[in-house]
DNA sequence: TCAACTTTGTGAATTAATGCACTAAGCCCT
DNA sequence: AGGGCTTAGTGCATTAATTCACAAAGTTGA
């Protein structure tokens, strides 16, 4: 294997890719044909540095003096996302919020077909959501298999969340996205990517409170989250 | 004001904070007394000398040779981060999402009660879920003053969410929590955070092509996210 | 054809975050 | 009372991320 490892990319700018690959496809749905690094600085609220430097690790796609190419763009950042393909996600956890996330249709329209969602509480397996039956969190193994799932969805609750992780790995899933908040124990092979919505509310409460203390001379909160592995 | 300016830490070691205390709300919970930093760092899967650097942000609350007291350690993160009081949310967007949020008991049993939720959409308007009914968007000022509201989630429609923030900030709200994939324009007297699963699915799509290309040499995915202000 | 203008791409400086490695401090046992 | 052990606290080196600022490259118009 003599192939080119591929380039690394920081992971700042990788986290930034995806809103601008979003504010791309805005324009591209009003029919805008070009755009400068300055205007995509302002639309995603960044240094206009920093938008060209996340899009140099794409390779050199601009044109001096002119700017970047919408339709262009958002190719190669899908490229690199590994967008050109889909990626399919099984939800493990069929409470209110894996039922919500299971018929939620920003899933599937960006990519990521909910093909299963399990649970372990028998009073739930063999309800019917939107199209999709909930199955048995034993049967996780040959979801995987048969669907091809790519992705592993954490909506149970916090107490039965590790053994979720546990199955999905166990099955063979590399990637989860972790609703549940506690920090999962997991082999450096798996990403894992948390979404807390008590921690963000609690860095919130932090800034609000600073600007409460020190008049409203404060800094106010950095935009972009951080999910500890 | 001679008063001293609040100590400034690192956003980075803001946004672990909220682990850290729901790792000790645990250990409380199952009695343990005290912790080290070896203990914690474990838990929350960081290295030992970032607890106790972020720990010292607080003060020097440890003892050496023994650790630190886990219910003390509690009461000075929650200072920290303004936790030792309530503060009230406001949903704007009574869709799937916000909905499921408002019935959420995670939000009000972690001190962030909702105490309201509104939409535009006459045909909403007016239903009740779990308590609270549902009002116009164009009473968000006077909900925000009698409920004492000091933060807004948005769940609305991509569209419709920064006509939603700027109603907020118009009613006097400085904290917005928005789950619409857009990137809101916003004063910089204002906190954003942004919770978009796309993005969260976009990232692991990354990581996973990467291993798959790379074999499974390829790093992980950082398990801290970041939302762009 | 050339000068003026625009905008990318990037080296280099700066700032922020991380993690090592050591010192300081307290406990425990003899 | 004192030596050995443990662990917090932190200065410093390293690494990562950001931002500046400018050269390179292309466009446009005269």
């Amino acid at each position: 294997m003599t192939q080119l490892q591929r380039r690394k990319i920081p992971d700042a700018a990788i986290a930034r890719l995806p809103i601008y690959l979003q504010i791309l496809n805005n324009l591209a749905a009003t029919n805008v044909l070009r755009f400068s690094s300055d205007e995509l600085a302002a639309l995603a609220g960044v240094n206009a540095a920093k938008v060209r430097k996340d899009l140099s690790y794409l390779g050199s796609y601009g044109t001096r003096g002119v700017g970047y190419e919408v339709t262009y763009l958002i190719h190669q950042i899908k490229r690199e996302l590994g967008l050109m393909r889909e990626w399919n996600v099984v939800v493990v956890g069929a409470g209110n919020l894996g039922c919500a996330l299971a018929k939620f249709d920003g899933f599937l329209s960006r990519g990521f077909p909910v093909v299963g969602i399990v649970d372990n509480d028998p009073k739930k397996i063999g309800r019917t959501t939107s199209s999709l039956t909930v199955g048995d969190v034993g049967d996780l193994k040959n979801i995987v298999r048969d669907e091809k799932v790519n992705i592993g969805v954490i909506t149970t609750s916090s107490p039965a969340a590790q053994s979720a992780a546990d199955a999905l790995i166990e099955a063979g899933i590399t990637s989860i996205l972790n609703f549940a908040p506690v920090v999962l124990s997991t082999p450096s092979s798996v990403s894992v990517r948390n979404v807390d919505l008590g921690v963000e509310l609690q860095i919130l409460s932090y800034y609000e409170q600073m600007r409460i203390e020190n008049g409203s001379k404060a800094q106010s909160a950095p935009q972009l989250n951080s999910v500890g592995a």
